[in-house]
This record gives structure tokens, sequence and C-alpha cells, in this order.
DNA sequence: GAACTTTTATAAAAGGACTTTATATTTCTG
DNA sequence: CAGAAATATAAAGTCCTTTTATAAAAGTTC
């Protein structure tokens, strides 16, 4: 695999970069006059510049073009196996592995139970599952960009540790506890933060969007002006924690009248002792106490996707593995939030995600992916 | 008024527009040198920039520096008064005409009192108010880069009308009734997210904030990733309609529970039947009736507050007219909402705003000078 | 099927904007 | 007052792009 040269002007970095984000971001390969058009760019320069990713083994040809009256145009695409990323997820139970190559498609999946007492030692685990992993799929471990951790844990990233992590009953652990047994690239992020990543970065038209992820914990993510918002702490996106119900019921964090106390799926599992798929098939047989519960939750969700909506007039993506079950109520969800909105007068601004159950895990992969597009 | 010459690619303009920006943003003057070395530039490039800029007078001369062994550096900064804009805010009582000049500086002020009745004939009344204000104070037309109108209203952009405006007592109406009068570029925003504006145009650092605006009605405005967020319709930053109380107090917007209910200034004004004055006063004096109504005025103000921190995690700033009220009790609303907060241990986060009377007004200015800076 | 048109691909020359180098100008220092 | 040091400007060079020219490949026409 050679490399670009590096002895290189930023301006021609850039222009470069751009030729091989269009390429990236086409659903289709294309032929270079469709690039240097829609690029604005001369023909000899876009010939230069993919010359050198060609070169590289960046980019690589896909067929010929049928004619349309001359010489048929060569169809190019970026070289979408050069590299790949691996993200991994941790939670209470299990280790979640995922690897994707450039076109953020998996290339390889594995699942792995973990003991409860484990989690004290998961670092050592993690590396060893790791290497597993890429020993059973044959990965290439030059090709590896790096491995990417999601955590359903509140990060501090000045201190390097967890600050806070209810669901898997860690409280202020370093974070290099967990990753020095790497030798590759590492990246950790909150669960929720990567889920959001993932669905907004494979969108075709990366818009704004709210992220609400409704799994054990709430979280979230919010992904404005064309980029992830990160805040000040890199804790945006905490709509778990916002205060929907003042002296309501009492949270995981301590405080009262959280969302997440609300409209968490452990609320279900925890207050009813069952599973959620059992409590979703109470549901439809209509157990009444069930049905008060979901609805009580569907009010605060409603009300909590309201409150996000007032802030940022965006569209509002329900994410997390309870959104699996939420198909059949979003017309509900729907109507509750129009009515208690001042403004808009439906709700359609609801939407669920299409990764319920991988993203956190796709979306930590995906930092590497992003970050090898931008410095090509 | 010589102009630019226009003959120029883009990359020469944006190279252009970066000293340009460069001088605006210096607090002080700079030399040649102080520009090619903070900006990465060769001597020759800024000096031949700076000659355009010079000879279409948009920068002048600010003297000699002193000798630092050598020949003098000259000093140079942007020529504030080749043009200037005008911000105007309507409210219910009346109508205030703020000139300011490239340096955002005032340059004049006047403020009209209005009938109540006069509200439906608005348009023709300001665009002749306009012109008393600039004949008044011998405003040069032809420098007038346009009117900015700041209402404390819902604008729904698409369909060019006021959607909403309770203290206005006016819904419904369209913009240009508003505009039609008016000769020179216009453009019409929220009277809280232009403020909001103003508070994070005038920082030093344009740091990402979210703005919290308690006046009669209760809005604000979202300023993050270095830009303004606006939301899918124009319509982010209204947090005064989150609801932070289900089933609480009726809101001006007919729903129940809104932070706008329970922490407009119009609640203690209504609600008690005196000014603002009188209130804060009785306070002092500890009257049980005021301290009740203010001790839950600042709970639900800081539940809010929370929530915006939870969802944003950066600093939020109070603004509006109520602000100026309430620098004795920050304090306390920092002990309150950080009590509320799940990760901060205190609420330093929370600020008080630098204008809390002309904040709109110089907003809804700023954005012309801002897109002059823009396209220069 | 030869000649022509159309489209794609590449090479050579030219132009724009920046940097490097050189030189002039001004001011300070000994 | 000469030399050093800092600022200001001019000339030459470099990089990257575009324009222009030309080659190559495929369809179209007679």
């Amino acid at each position: 695999m050679t490399e670009l040269a590096e002895t290189i002007t930023e301006r021609r970095r850039q222009t470069r970069k751009s030729i091989y984000k269009y390429l990236f971001c086409a659903e289709t390969s294309r032929s270079k006059q469709e690039i240097a058009s829609d690029l604005s760019l001369s023909m000899p320069t876009v010939h230069q510049n993919l010359s050198e990713l060609f070169q590289a083994g960046f980019i690589r040809r896909d067929g010929m073009q049928q004619s349309t009256g001359g010489r048929r145009a060569m169809r190019l695409t970026i070289a979408e196996n050069v590299r790949f990323a691996v993200g991994v997820s941790i939670t209470e139970d299990r280790l979640r592995f995922l690897a994707v190559n450039l076109r953020m498609q998996e290339i390889a999946y594995k699942n792995v139970k973990l003991d409860v007492s484990e989690v004290n030692a998961i670092g050592l685990r993690l590396s060893e599952e790791l290497e597993t992993f890429l020993n059973e799929n044959g990965l290439n471990r030059t090709k590896l960009l790096g491995v990417g951790i999601a955590i359903p844990a509140v990060i501090n990233v000045e201190l390097g540790k967890i600050a806070l992590a209810p669901t898997l009953h860690l409280k202020d652990i370093s974070l290099s506890e967990i990753t020095k047994y790497l030798n590759y690239p590492f990246y950790v992020s909150n669960d929720a933060t990567s889920g959001g990543y993932a669905e907004w970065y494979t969108q075709p038209e990366q818009n704004r969007m709210a992220y609400l992820s409704l799994e054990g914990g709430v979280g979230g993510a919010v992904l404005l002006n064309g980029a992830p918002y990160e805040g000040d702490n890199r804790r945006s996106g905490e709509f778990g924690h916002m205060c929907i119900e003042p002296n309501g019921l009492i949270c995981k964090c301590g405080k009262r009248g959280c969302l997440e106390a609300y409209c968490s799926a452990s609320r279900i599992s925890d207050d009813l002792g069952i599973t959620l798929e059992e409590f979703f098939e109470g549901l439809e047989l209509q157990n009444p106490s069930y049905r008060a519960l979901w609805h009580d939750l569907l009010l605060h969700l409603s009300i909590g996707i309201n409150n996000i909506r007032m802030a940022l007039d965006c569209d509002v993506i329900l994410g997390g593995f309870l959104t699996q079950y939420l198909e059949p109520y979003l017309s509900e969800i729907r109507r509750i939030a129009a009515e208690l909105n001042t403004f808009d007068n439906n709700a359609d601004y609801i939407k669920l995600c299409r990764y319920p159950k991988r993203a956190s895990t796709l979306g930590v992969a995906l930092y590497f992916i992003n970050e090898f597009i931008e410095n090509i």
C-alpha cells in the first residue's frame, strides 16, 4: 500500500480531499467529468489528483460507462477495503465487536457474553477478545485504522476517566483501565453520542438532528450546523437528565423527575420485573397495569421530545434498543407531542432510528473512518 | 467612496476578507507585520491587499507605532464610519431605534412611545419615525447598510408572516405589513434571537452559548459551533415553551407548564399588578407573598436553565430586561441549578448578559454589519 | 467503411496568487 | 555619523489551477 506524497501545500490537500470525499459520499461510482463538473474544477486538476489517489490505492476503476455519443467514460469509486475500523460496545453483560470498511459496510461482527464480575477487569478481556475477533475473521491489522469503544457512561475527558456509569455500576474509573492493553489507536465515547453520530453520519443528507437514545439509561446526541456538537465537556445531549417533573420519580443519578426516570427501558424491566418482550406482549393483550405504565412513559417521553424540539427546532430521532418496539406507538407519541407544541400542528419531526441495535458500535467505528477521510 | 475591484478570484477574496476580518475583530489597531504573522501570510500579500482596502476607503491609518529598534510601523484599523446599520425594536408600547457603526458603536438612539391602537398601522409609523431618526441625526442614507427589525414574535419565514405575537396581540399578520414602507434593505427577526446574537457577536471569543431571554415573554437563542443556530424554521431557542411542570400554570400560548408561564416578567407584573421596580423594592423589604412568588420563579428558572445545560453543555446567558434585577440573586440561581445537576458540582456556567436593555435592537443591526464583512 | 461528429483523456502553455529573495527606507544605537 | 535593526516595497520564483490544444475512443452519416 503506497502512501500519498506528503510534500504538498494545504491548498492542494484540500482539493484532493474534496475529490476523495465526493467519491466517498457518492452512492455510485462517478466519471471524471462528473467530478469536475460537480466540484467546479477543471478536468486536468481532477485528472492529476485522481492519478495520485489511484497510485496510492485509495480509488479504483469500476467499469466503463455506456457511451452517450463518444468515447466511454471510466467509472471511479473509492477502494473500500484498503482500511477498516472496529467499534466495540461495552454493556453490563456483553461486548459487541463490529468491523466496517470505508463504505461503512459490516465486514465482521461478534457478540461476547460477560459475567457481571468481569466489569472490573474489562480492559484485559476486551483486548483478548479483540485479538480473537481479528484472528477469526482474518482481518489485516495493518489496515486497522483504530478501535472505538462505546460505553454507557459519562466520560470526563480532561481527567481521562469515567465520571459516572450507573448501568455498569462504575464510578470514577480511569479510562486507561479499559484502554491500556490495546495496541491500536483508540477512541472512547458515550454510547448515545456514538449512536446519534452513526444515525447522522449515514444519512445521505447530513441534516441537523437531535438523537434521543432510549436504553437502560436515556441519553442522546446533538448534530447541528453540519457537525456533531459536543459542548464544553463532551456532555451535550444528556437529555435523560432534563427535569420534566419537579419532585417526580427518583432517578439512578440521585435527582428527581429526570426524563430517564420516566422513559428508560429499565423503568419497564425493573418496575415490573419482566423482560421487554414480555412487557410488549402483555401490552398487546391490554394488561391494565402495563397500559398505565406505558401511557405515563409515552406522556413523559413526549414532553421530553417536545422540550428538545423547542430548544433545537430540528428532527428528533428516537434511538436505542427500546426503539425496536416503538413503531406501533409512533403515531400516539406524535399525537401527544403535537398537543404539547406551541408552534407545530403536527409532530412529523419525530422519527425512528435506522439502527436500534448497533448504532453506538457503528458510530464509534465511524470516528476513525471520518478521521481517515479528513486526513487523506 | 470607491468600491473594491470585483474581477477577482474566490481565493483572493477570501484572503482579503480574512485581513479585513482580522482588523475588525482586533481590539486595537495593528501593524502590517502583526497581520502577516498572525494570519500566516507573507508581507507582500498583506501589503497588496491592504493597498486595495485602503484605496477603497475601508481601512485607515491610526498613527505610528513606537519604534522597537528600527523604522516605526504604521498602525492600521478599519474605517468604522464608512457604513452604518440601524436596528429597530418593536414592543407593545415603544419603537426603539439604534444606529451603530462598523465597530458596533452607538452613533444614535431614539425611543418613541406608541399608543396601543397603533400596532395595527405599525409599518407606516415605523417608516416615518425612521426617516425622522435619520434626519435628526444627520445620518447619510447612502452609508446605510440596512434596517433590522426585532419583534417579540414567532416568525414564519416561509409564509413571510408573524405566526404568533402574544405580547403585541398579533397573530397571522403578514410581515410585509411592517416592511412595505421601507426603502432600505431590511431583515426581521425574533427579539430574543437577536438579543442572543448581539451578546454572542460582541464577545471577544465567540464561544458557544445558550441565551435565555427573560422579558414579557421568555425566549432565547442558540449559538454553537461558531455560528448562530437557527433550526428548521428559525424557531430554535424557544426555551419559553419547554414544559417544566406538567399540568402546571397556564401559559399565554394556551399550553400548561411552560417555562414562560413561570419565569416571564409578566408573571410578576400581571399576577401582582405592580411594576418590576415596586416588586423588587418589596422583595428587599421581605414582603412574604413577593418572596413566595420569587422563590417559585427562581426554582422553575433553575429547572429550565438546568435542562438547557443538559441538552447543550455550554454557558447559559440570562438576558432580557428582567436580568437588570437578577444580579443579587445570581448566586441563589446557581445554587439551585447546581443541586438539580447530575454532572456539574457548581453552576458557574450561568452568566448574566451585558446588554439587558438594547440587546435585541443591537443584534438585528449586527445582521447587516456581519453581512457587510462577509461580502467585503 | 471512410469521414465526420461527439465525448473522454491527457499534455502543454498560461495565469493568478502567494512566497522568497532582494532592496529601499526609516529609526535607533554606540 | 556609521552600522544595525526594523519596516516597506519591488522583483523573481513557485505552486496550483485553468485555458487551450491535441490525442484517443466511440457513435453517426452517407
